[in-house]
DNA sequence: AAACATATGACAACATGTTGTCTCATTCTA
DNA sequence: TAGAATGAGACAACATGTTGTCATATGTTT
């Protein structure tokens, strides 16, 4: 019993490298795919957020985080520099006045959808060579299945969400 | 048959999404579960590369660069951290006095082994929950073959593996 | 209205990742 | 031995990622 045990933990340490291999070379290679279009690895999955038709009237600060699943803090800096680059634009939401919602501005729907399709049709062609649609829905299923996993790990610790949840607060 | 080119797009376009997603969870979660031993998730790919019966003598920083895939100068800082935290050394090679290799201390052995590797094995079970041992035999053989496919992407281009090879020369 | 919750902005400190450049020592090769 | 290739160190500039903290405006609930 402890030999399938440790034959589980020596196969779940290869995936777990491999996935840290994948995701380097997935920033590497993904970036040096758009850079012609002053994008990055990114960059590229926010546009390809914001042109859902879902998001089609913009999606909130908060809401893409939680969508591409990094920090509010982080994707600040990416609105900052595609903003900075023209690709997007900060809009306020009518229903909601605290929220901001950030939208594609014509140059980035352009950019995306012109320049950068056509070299991430490439990639994507490259990048799965040699996998059948059945190997395709195979792989998308473990990716689903683990970032499931993932993400119950991290709703345990948390106990700060997104902010501790007490701060207007007098307590001093 | 653009239908099905579209369809391969669509698969694609999510596969590469998860595998985004994937990654920042990877690091997330990972660091996550190794921070009481001031570790994070690269310094334990690391500590787990070191710890392979293959790197007992040591590895030259190159060498670990191309096994973790990174490059030598965001490795370079990875080993400033790590050596000031004691958790690894470097050591001249006696056949190539150019190389130095990096070896684990007595003391990263000891929060690699004692420490962390509990740690680990808990994440693993936690992340991995509801994969046999075929669905992760699957996942591997996607991880590897998705990653080789990266690889070839990565060597069209570079036309600087390491440097660009042409330094010494005196071209002014 | 007061209390609470939500949505964001603005910092800071830190770890990771990339590219590119320049320099130096050592080894290999023609 | 001269020239080329290899292995590292040291910088710099930049983009991404995390956590933590403080502040402010706006909704929601009692």
């Amino acid at each position: 019993m402890s030999i399938i045990k440790d034959a589980r933990m020596e196969m779940a340490n290869r995936i777990f490298f491999k996935l840290y291999q994948c995701a380097n070379m997935l920033h590497k290679t993904g970036s040096r795919a758009v850079q012609d279009e002053g994008l990055t690895t990114q960059q590229w999955a926010v546009l390809g957020a914001l042109s859902r038709p879902e998001a089609a009237q913009g999606m909130g600060v908060g809401e893409l985080a939680r969508y591409l699943m990094v920090s509010r803090q982080n994707l600040s800096g990416l609105i900052t520099r595609m903003t900075r680059d023209g690709h997007i634009e900060m809009s306020t939401d009518g229903r909601d006045r605290r929220s901001r919602l950030i939208v594609m501005t014509e140059s980035g729907r352009h950019v995306w959808m012109d320049l950068a399709q056509p070299k991430i049709k490439a990639y994507y062609e490259q990048a799965l060579q040699d996998f059948s649609m059945g190997d395709m829905a195979h792989t998308l299923h473990y990716f689903l299945k683990l970032l499931e996993n993932m993400e119950k790990i991290d709703q345990k610790i948390p106990e700060s969400e997104e902010d501790d949840g007490h701060h207007g607060v007098h307590e001093q």
